[in-house]
DNA sequence: CGTTTGACTGGCC
DNA sequence: TGGCCAGCCAAAC
């Protein structure tokens, strides 16, 4: 159960919500920017309420696809949701890093 | 203080 | 192309 701490936890936040509209940011991305590891911004990303103004949706792993949670994949259809709102395109379940990679 | 556990990643086969 | 292995970080036990 990784468990963040606070302090980490709103640094990786930070970070997460400098990603713009219509771009998404990679897990390691995000760690790299918060200073620390990948594990521990889907930690963080989990202790996040799905109804949060924080752009979590925006963060997917390095393969452009959406990573499934320990809990129901119920927020995973509305992360894609949002995306494909956003107007980033889903090519076979899985978004072009090459286009909507966002650059920090 | 050593072990366990994750919304991960990259390299190898 | 796709699955497996080892490395990675921080916190709870």
């Amino acid at each position: 159960m990784s468990k963040v701490g606070v302090e980490l936890r709103s640094r990786i936040y930070a970070v997460v919500t400098r990603v713009p509209e219509g771009t998404v940011a990679t897990y390691g991305q995000i760690a790299e920017l918060a200073d620390t590891g990948p594990r521990q911004v889907g930690g963080a990303l989990a202790t996040l309420p799905t109804g949060t103004e924080c752009p979590w949706h925006r963060v997917v792993n390095s393969q452009g696809r959406i990573s499934q949670r320990s809990e129901t994949g119920e927020a995973e259809a509305l992360q894609q949701s949002r995306l494909e709102d956003e107007g980033v395109e889903f090519q076979n379940g899985r978004i072009d890093l090459d286009v909507y990679r966002w650059e920090g």
